[in-house]
DNA sequence: ATGGCCGAGATCCTCGGA
């Protein structure tokens, strides 16, 4: 079974690439960030040519979150924690894999830039709020995903020149420790877990001709409960929807699930 | 060392992004 994830900055605006991505790739589940748009204005019917379901959390102009499922899925959930600005950032689901119940969570992390502001105060407030639920839920629920756009550079060598982001809300150690302390509720960076000394970008900034210089960051992740971490076969960064004409500035990221 | 790009919405610019 194969999980994307993908900030696609703007469904509607990217809606061809995505089709193309969808199918070249051939996601069992595609979930994304950045929609930017309402459910009513979601294109539904483009994925339902393509075969998937759409399970929408959108609001309008920012933010927005959405599965894009070949299955059915279940248990859709847009209150996972409560959001003092109600952005629409969280989408949870509950899915079936080989008999084995998991728990899907879609997430987009604020931005929190620039750093002594409100915007970083949100930011470090959400990821309290997400890791405080997430601790509770882990005691009955053993088998999670998170994955998404966690505006969160693990360490030094997830940035092309960390010096430059050492006082930016997705560098700032004390970000990188609350990234941390979720994983050390029992999870795995399945990226990193696989890739001990391969360093990948999932983002390169629109700005600079960034992509062509390879000057990216490591924001999008997948974290794995430890109970699930043997089921995982593998996972990858697909950067080929980054080159192509109006793209994201972000690339998908590939879960493969035995 | 600096500045540079996009998308949405209601214009002809602002805000937000990372």
């Amino acid at each position: 079974m194969k999980i994307t994830s993908w900030n696609v900055n703007s469904v509607r605006a990217r809606i061809l690439n995505i089709k193309d991505y969808v199918k070249q790739s051939n996601p069992d589940i595609l979930m994304i960030q950045e929609i930017k748009t309402e459910e009513k204005s979601f294109p539904f019917d483009d994925f339902d040519s393509l075969g998937y379901n759409c399970y929408v959390y959108g609001q309008k102009s920012y933010n927005g979150v959405a599965f894009i499922s070949k299955k059915k899925i279940d248990g859709i959930d847009n209150n996972y924690i409560k959001d003092p600005k109600k952005q629409s950032r969280i989408i949870t689901a509950n899915i079936i894999n080989k008999s084995i119940k998991i728990k899907l969570i879609n997430i987009y992390v604020p931005n929190g830039n620039p750093i002594n502001t409100e915007k970083y105060t949100y930011k470090l407030n959400w990821l309290n709020s997400f890791i405080k639920k997430t601790k509770k839920i882990l005691s009955t629920d053993k088998n999670i995903i998170i994955g998404g756009d966690f505006n969160v550079i693990p360490e030094k060598n997830d940035v092309y020149d960390y010096k430059k982001y050492e006082n930016d809300a997705l560098f700032k150690l004390e970000i990188r420790k609350k990234y941390q302390e979720l994983i050390n509720l029992g999870f795995h960076d399945v990226y990193r877990y696989f890739n001990k000394d391969k360093y990948e970008y999932t983002f390169w900034d629109y700005m600079a001709g960034s992509w062509q210089k390879n000057n990216g960051l490591r924001i999008d992740h997948f974290l794995v409960s430890n109970n699930l971490l043997d089921n995982i076969k593998g996972i990858s960064i697909n950067k080929k929807p980054r080159g192509k004409v109006k793209p994201s500035d972000h690339t998908p990221i590939e879960l493969e699930i035995a």
